[in-house]
DNA sequence: CTGAAAGCGCTTACAG
DNA sequence: CTGAAAGCGCTTACAG
């Protein structure tokens, strides 16, 4: 429709310099006119390379629990992909906890349309996940992990997070601090969550204070169980949002004014730290990790090997409404 | 491999029933001996289909400031899709407030890569967007939003949503009834949960109380002077859960008991009505709205039309401990 | 700077 | 039930 080559054409929209201003111009112009574009399918044959990563968050459990606490990552994921002109598939990866096997057969497995897989450890991985995905012989990523052997991973120095938080409250004057977790499951931030808390008020020879060392499944009676110590934590640190929002809640059941008879802070994902939300809290760099996984993914695909070793990120500390100076005893 | 010829190879792997039980060993053998996986890409091109969508989440501003409040529909549409043997591209699609355009050069807008679109309304979609996605002449399905001049959209029943939550707090004695909202923006549900919220009142002759007709962007402010309505409304219903927390947070700040002297609940997306979550809110169903959009986007794409008309959904009550009866006056 | 030919790896349509 | 040929729509490598 421009009068020229179908080669031309292609040299025109992939932007290569070799084409006259003349021949540019009725391409660009029949382009527009007919609403051409090329198709990524015959692209990506021809090229031997898709531009596009897989990205993954494996799940155990049927596909109508989604877990949209990892969509920080994924979003991330895919802005910082498209500025390296990398598209992103979505793969839903369940796993049936009785069988431990996946549910259906998940194109991940059965067809290639990817360079490279983005992993989401989204606290609990199944042995048959990271099996399954090294047969696949691509390169992989995997994001809020440690490194396992030979594995390429992003991470954030938790322990170190943990500290920062902790040393917010003893910096408020706080001596009684509690931390409210989770103990199952042995994703490595449960672990070190805890250790950085223990540490950094051992270093100040303080002791924890209404932490159950193997809290069970009902967060709501940990919640009661903490604001019953007596005397009661003047600050607690909880281990993820929906936590803080049990003890929020039965705070505000009991009266107990936040943060003037207890101060209450967490770790908390990225957009979870918005300006909107009024609670103090250690903002984990999901957001930076994602970035860091999807270019050393890129750099894995191009390049074969990564140049620099990963370092773990730090979080950062938001103050906010929820914590204040402890007050006089 | 497998000493066969290679359509053979494709017959067995597309699960044909035209290939003898021997072939067909020697076939899986093979394949599972060298981890072969057919190329989606040259299957793509062959078939002239991808048995793939696009999903799109369109937002303002720049790409740092994600919004994960959608995944519910991303990961829920995903699994539906995956049922229905297609796979997703997840579109990041970032728009500068400035200048009313896309950031940068979106794939999606520049090749072709998928047989659909699924397009979620976050709330305000600039015009740029209907227009551009028109013009790729494929298939488009828009999530929650109501169908604009022969738009194909799945939507909820906003009215009678806040009618149910009204009609809740009113169950349990409430005669002062609340509503926190923000009011800029144009979503269908904003309009519509207010009106739901007033009708129901209206009908049991009472008037809204303790509700802003113009609240601006200071939204703790705006649960302060709720807080500080005399008399104060004995319970509040919030438009989503970033106003719930602000407010649930301030009344912790006073000392008000939640639900004792002041019942809170909120309209909430399918995700975070779990049962851990200890507040009562209106699901909105989300996860209903992704799965009808996504079968919906593949029979327009496989029959080209839908068979039956879109029907507006209705969310569901789950009475949480924010909400009690109404204490006597 | 421009273009004709070849080929990426599958599946469809046809022949046996 | 099995296979040889053709072709999907691009881009690479080559020729002018």
């Amino acid at each position: 429709m421009a009068g020229v080559s179908q080669i031309t054409v292609s040299r025109v929209l992939r932007g290569s310099n070799k084409v006259s201003k003349k021949l540019r111009q009725k391409v660009l112009e029949a382009s527009q006119r007919t609403g051409y574009r090329p198709r990524g399918d015959a692209r990506a044959m021809r090229r031997g390379r898709f531009d596009r990563i897989a990205i993954v968050v494996p799940r155990y459990g049927l596909r109508e629990e989604g877990r949209p606490g990892y969509f920080g990552y994924v979003d991330t994921a895919a802005s910082e992909l498209a500025d390296l002109d990398y598209s992103m598939i979505f793969e839903p990866l369940c796993l049936n906890p009785e069988t431990d096997d996946f549910y259906g057969f998940p194109k991940l497995f059965t067809e290639i349309a990817a360079d490279g897989v983005l992993v989401v450890n989204p606290g609990v991985v199944p042995p048959v996940l990271p099996q399954r995905l090294k047969a696949m012989g691509c390169p992989i990523v995997w994001l809020n992990q440690k490194p396992d052997d030979g594995e390429i991973a992003v991470w954030t120095d938790e322990i170190q997070n943990a500290r920062i938080l902790t040393r917010h409250l003893l910096e408020l004057g706080h001596r009684r601090i509690g931390y409210m977790w989770c103990g199952h499951g042995d994703h490595y931030s449960m672990r070190e969550r805890k250790e950085g808390y223990v540490l950094e008020l051992k270093e100040r020879g303080l002791a924890p204070c209404g932490m159950q060392e193997h809290p069970g499944d009902d967060w709501a009676e940990q919640a009661r169980w903490i604001l019953d110590q007596n005397p009661r934590p003047t600050a607690v640190i909880c281990y993820y949002r929906a936590l803080y929002d049990l003890l929020l809640h039965e705070s505000a059941r009991r009266g107990i004014r936040v943060p003037e008879d207890l101060s209450l802070c967490l770790f908390a994902s990225t957009w979870e730290s918005s300006p909107l939300r009024p609670f103090t809290c250690l903002a984990v760099p999901e957001a930076e990790m994602a970035k860091q996984g999807a270019r050393c993914l890129v750099e894995l695909i191009r390049e074969g090997s990564i140049s620099e070793p990963m370092e773990p990120l730090v979080g950062k500390l938001y103050p906010g409404g929820t914590t204040a100076r402890a007050s006089e005893e």
